[in-house]
DNA sequence: GCCAACGTTGGC
DNA sequence: GCCAACGTTGGC
């Protein structure tokens, strides 16, 4: 069974408007510089894998929709620009420290399923994303999450 | 803008 | 290896 993700972006970064306007509907999602949102990136995401599209530090906050990982891990070449807010001198070509994966629009929740609403959803009481300050940009969503979030826009 | 929670850094 | 200082995240 593919693997399924949450991931966080900050619409004034890089918004959900912004992944459907991109050329192909594709990104890559470059940026990720904490060691275990790295891990799930770099060793478990794979194409094909489902991803909820979450937008922090908005108002609401809220999950917009849903994407697919259409690229797996490869390394992230922000990380070598001195240019680049992303850049780490500790990432060299030879040796990556941090690394990005492709996704692609797949469709809209509509409307977004806010966090509020989310906390009010019996069954994802242990989702990564509503436990007291949990970080992680990268979170891994169960099957189960998965089912539940989806059943409340169908 | 505030601030709690967390992750990272670096002196020792 | 400890831990204080600092920087970041992200809800509110």
């Amino acid at each position: 069974m593919a693997g399924i993700w949450l991931l966080k972006s900050e619409p004034t970064v890089f918004s959900w408007d912004d992944l459907k306007a991109a050329p192909n509907q594709t990104t890559c999602w470059e940026g990720v510089r904490n060691y275990q949102a790295r891990n799930f990136l770099r060793d478990q995401m794979a194409v094909g894998d489902r991803v909820l599209f979450y937008h922090s530090n908005a108002n609401p906050p809220a999950i917009m929709g849903i994407a697919a990982v259409v690229k797996a891990a490869y390394p992230d070449h922000f990380a070598w620009d001195p240019q680049s807010k992303y850049f780490d001198p500790k990432s060299t070509p030879d040796m990556p420290r941090w690394f990005m994966v492709d996704i692609q629009y797949r469709r809209d929740l509509d409307p977004p399923v806010t966090l509020p609403e989310l906390r009010r959803t019996k069954g994802l009481e242990t989702m990564l994303l509503l436990q007291k300050g949990c970080r992680l940009s990268v979170q891994p969503v169960t099957e189960a999450q998965w089912q539940l979030i989806l059943d409340l826009r169908s």
